[in-house]
RNA sequence: GGGAUCAUAGCUCAGCUGGGAGAGCAUUCGCUUGACGUGCGAAAGGUCACAGGUUCGAGCCCUGUUGGUCCCACCA
């Protein structure tokens, strides 16, 4: 050995040296290679102005532990990288710095704008991609991607065009979702619904009388939650069945302020059962009034401003706020009478996802990607198992948006992103959609052709990603090779925005799904399960746990503990734990390697390994099987969770325990035989421990098998994942050390519960007439000794030579004598084997009722009645044990 | 209004197709055990929310109830 590890386990003084190693390496690199099969995973794209925190932490654990996992099973693994643009945020974010230096967008123009953005994202867009390598995300990044890159600007113009020549592109005046704040529309996904406390105001408006003026004493009295809306009122509507106002049908209300009479339309949206069942109608500034104003023809009067403020259209009220016109507005009907009362109200109002604006519904010209055709693919494709949702609840979620799918306004107006290819004739108003502008208009030949002013909803590029990222539109290798992808991580709150249209643009663009799986991971909560977010100050700085406990123990937090799709709260002591389990690995491996020092050590014989050795392999080979099968069913925790406990109960606990006496041994085999186990079990282990903890297993990895003859690989990230061998199978020995750690458990609760300290030692006597557990006790009574803490083992077919007063352990056709002679309370003693003889009867009652049982004998299966026959067999022979010995105690 | 999901040890959560309740942390007791006190050994702690049902057998399946969380819809 000629490297040691370090004293303590130290991540920061490793992680990123061996990241950089891997990097330089190339290892995280794949190139097409048709000897190999492919697995790919197309990586979320952060935005370009993202820290990372704890859900970008856990999606990349998750896609690495994936990826590294494949790599190692000998799959041409490709992890593709990238950002995104973030349209909105981006732009957000530059005008508020751009606002500290006292500049304002609009002064600036727009080509001068998105060289400032340009500027600020060469600064500062790659901050979160070295936050990504400081988790040891082992991505391609020779290969990463921008969605605002050359190739990915012509994947989009190439969408928009085609979908454009199918018709599923149109552009169209339709009520949208308008942000005054960041004036720009939105899509329905992007709209929050947030619960505020406001009023219910209850108004009437006199019916206008055949004389054509409003009456002064018929009125209709409907209520609303949004009063300066009224400017824009077109009708009131009424349900056609609703008797009350069957007289009103075909007739005029008076619309108040405005001064005019507007129709009382029936309409089947109206609910009867509601308030007074009349609605006031405003097709302008409300989805479902603009519904109801379609069917009805009913004209749209916009009364406000882009910002939010009322418009011309709202008379005296005009560039008011809308709560000032609301205030205003209530103040004029009240003095007019027409107020009847205000009601305290609580209800959802749409805010933007981003800022947090109230939402405007306005009826403005955007552009709109028809749904109803593209959806169907999709739907499809999950219902029919082409792609799988884990967890498969998820369906339900998918199903439910796929089912109401409206159309997607996919227009921004923002400058910052991918500008919407369409072109206009400034002479004739001719419009032109093509990948690049016109030279001349094609209608009248005029030149001044200018370019739609709007850029397109980020998702819009990022629902290409999977095979943007691999070259499309060009028909490159890449493409060909690595697509369809093979597993989407992802947080299930994207899966209306980013997951369906992926997977409706995957279909419709490359014929085939973008993806086979979608893993779905949950949040990660604070301590008390709240939300981590910036406004509440709660969040946890990943950073800041690597920085403290290293980027392994981190990983390993993440994933473990935690079913697919659930959210997990995070704590430090949950780290720390993780840590710790670090540090045992570290340990534990620099003790093999102290022992190994200046030895030679060689594959050994068959022959030459002991029970021992075969039962650690026989574990081993167990433990790869199931952690492999989790690894393929995406159950990352519980591969985690046995990986965990192999290491530190079977190897660290019990095997390293019950070999550290034939380290030194004059018996060079067995010394051998013991540390070359030891080694290659510790190498396997940390084959599997290595996607979940990259750093600490590639350091051990490679200092342990430096200079090795047998060495596989420079690297662990690129060795073999171990594989389950039926040669690795050794049922009987694991049966036999099982025994003995049985009765080393029973002496050891013995020895605590009599308080007898460790350095008290004993004689111990195995006393058993079945000569394979005299046999197993035989060549486990090295490790027999020092772990129960035994002076000698004594092991005999009678109880001849013991001390009566000794204290006892019964294990399956054994008993285990222990005279401790002085310490012993035979009272004690008889109290406790009482109380083991009441439990075996109650087992053996237990099995007995079950045995006798006519339904279970005929209806249980074999394999089940067979282990409980078992059962009863051990039981009962445990029983005749211990009343044995009992009556022995009483006798004297 | 529709849907999802959760309720298991003091706390945070696992528990795969139904076959004798688990982990981590916390607690208690003991340990100068030659890798690790970021450790070792042991213990204590649970009518698996409640009520029914299916089954030879239910934490797990079905129905209902209660309480929490979330998503969608948006009755003005």
């Amino acid at each position: 050995m000629s490297r040691e590890l370090a004293k303590t386990y130290d991540p920061s003084d490793m992680e990123g040296r061996l990241y950089e190693k891997w990097e330089s390496s190339g290892y995280f690199h794949a190139e097409v290679d048709r000897s190999k099969k492919p697995f790919t995973i197309v990586m979320p794209p952060p935005n370009i102005t993202g820290q990372l925190h704890m859900g970008h932490a856990l999606d990349n654990t998750m896609q690495d532990i994936l990826i590294r996992f494949k790599r190692m099973q000998g799959y041409n693994a490709l992890w593709q990288p990238g950002t995104d643009h973030a349209s909105i945020a981006t732009e957000v974010r530059v005008m508020s710095e751009l606002k500290k230096q006292g500049i304002d967008k609009h002064e600036l123009g727009r080509e001068k704008f998105l060289e400032r953005v340009w500027d600020w994202r060469r600064e500062y867009g790659g901050r979160i991609t070295k936050q990504l390598r400081k988790l040891g995300s082992s991505c391609d990044w020779q290969r990463e991607r921008f969605t605002m890159d050359e190739g990915c600007n012509k994947a989009v113009t190439r969408v928009f065009v085609n979908l454009y020549d199918k018709g599923l592109i149109y552009k169209g005046a339709r009520i949208i979702n308008w942000c005054p704040v960041c004036n720009t529309s939105i899509s329905d996904a992007e709209v929050e619904y947030v619960e505020q406390p406001s009023h219910l105001w209850h108004i009437k408006y006199p019916v206008v009388g055949d004389d054509g003026k409003p009456s002064t004493t018929e009125f209709l009295t409907f209520a609303t939650t949004r009063p300066e809306t009224m400017l824009g009122d077109t009708a009131v509507a009424v349900h056609p069945d609703d008797e009350r106002y069957t007289h009103l049908h075909g007739r005029s209300v008076w619309l108040p302020i405005v001064n005019k009479a507007i129709p009382v339309v029936e309409d089947t949206y109206v609910d009867m059962e509601f308030g007074t069942g009349v609605v006031k109608i405003t097709p302008g500034h409300d989805p479902n009034d603009f519904e109801v104003g379609k069917r009805h023809n009913l004209p749209i009067v916009n009364v406000m401003n882009d910002d939010g403020t009322i418009n011309e259209n709202g008379g005296k009220y005009n560039g008011m706020t809308d709560m000032d016109a609301r205030a205003a507005i209530v103040e004029e009907l009240k003095s007019q009478g027409l107020l009847v009362k205000i009601e305290d109200y609580s209800h959802n109002v749409g805010t933007h996802d981003r800022c947090g604006a109230t939402i405007q519904p306005l009826v403005k010209q955007q552009w709109f990607v028809k749904m109803d055709e593209l959806i169907k693919p999709a739907e499809e494709g999950v219902k029919n198992g082409d792609i799988k949702l884990v967890p498969p609840r998820m369906d339900r979620t998918y199903f439910n948006w796929t089912e109401n799918i409206r159309d997607w306004c996919i227009s921004r107006q923002l400058w910052w992103g991918h500008r919407i290819p369409a072109y206009y004739c400034s002479d004739c108003g001719e419009m032109i959609v093509a990948e690049s502008a016109p030279e001349k208009c094609p209608k009248c030949g005029s030149v001044h052709i200018t370019q739609d002013e709007d850029t397109l909803d980020t998702w819009f590029s990022s629902a290409l990603w999977p095979f943007s990222t691999l070259g499309w539109p060009e028909k490159t290798p890449e493409l060909d090779y690595f697509y369809p992808t093979d597993v989407l991580v992802t947080g299930y709150d994207i899966i209306f925005f980013w997951v369906i249209r992926m997977i409706f643009s995957g279909y419709e663009h490359m014929g085939a799904k973008p993806f086979s799986t979608v893993l779905f991971h949950g949040l990660v909560r604070d301590g008390q399960g709240r939300k981590m977010s910036k406004s509440l100050g709660n969040g946890i700085d990943p950073l800041e746990v690597i920085e403290k406990y290293g980027a392994d123990a981190l990983r390993f937090t993440l994933v473990t503990g935690n079913a697919p799709g659930n959210d997990m709260r995070f704590t430090d002591e949950r780290v720390e734990a993780s840590r710790n389990f670090a540090n045992k690995v570290w340990n534990a491996s620099r003790f093999i390697m102290m022992n190994m020092e200046g030895k030679n050590i060689t594959r050994p014989a068959d022959e030459d390994l002991w029970p021992v050795d075969r039962w650690v392999l026989s574990r081993l080979n167990n433990v790869v099987a199931e952690v492999t099968d989790n690894m393929e069913k995406y159950e990352l925790g519980i591969a985690a969770g046995k990986v965990y406990d192999f290491i530190y109960d079977v190897l660290c606990d019990w095997y390293i325990e019950m070999i550290k006496p034939r380290f030194n041994s004059d018996d060079a085999k067995s010394a051998n035989a013991a540390l070359y186990t030891l080694k290659s079990v510790l190498i396997d282990s940390l084959k599997l421990l290595h996607p979940f903890m990259p750093f600490i297993t590639e350091e051990i990895f490679c200092t342990l098998t430096e200079g090795d003859e047998e060495r596989e690989a420079d690297s662990i990230m690129i060795s073999s994942w171990p594989v389950f061998t039926k040669q690795r199978q050794f049922e009987e020995d694991e049966a036999q050390i099982e025994l003995i750690k049985e009765a080393v458990r029973g002496i050891r609760n013995i020895r605590s519960e009599m308080n007898v300290p460790q350095s008290k030692k004993a004689n111990v006597f195995v006393v058993t007439g079945d000569e394979d557990v005299a046999k197993a006790f035989e060549s486990g009574r090295l490790f027999f000794e020092s772990l129960s803490g035994a002076a000698s083992c004594t092991i005999q077919s009678d109880r001849s030579g013991i001390d009566d007063d000794a204290v006892s352990v019964m294990i399956a056709n054994a008993v285990i004598y222990i005279p401790f002679a002085e310490l012993v309370d035979i009272a004690a003693e008889k109290a406790r084997l009482e109380k083991e003889l009441g439990r075996l009867a109650g087992e053996i009652k237990r099995c007995e009722g079950m045995l006798s049982n006519d339904k279970f004998m005929s209806k249980a299966p074999e394999a089940k009645i067979n282990e409980e026959k078992e059962k009863l067999e051990k039981y009962r022979q445990l029983h005749v044990q211990v009343s044995e010995r009992l009556d022995m105690l009483k006798k004297r």
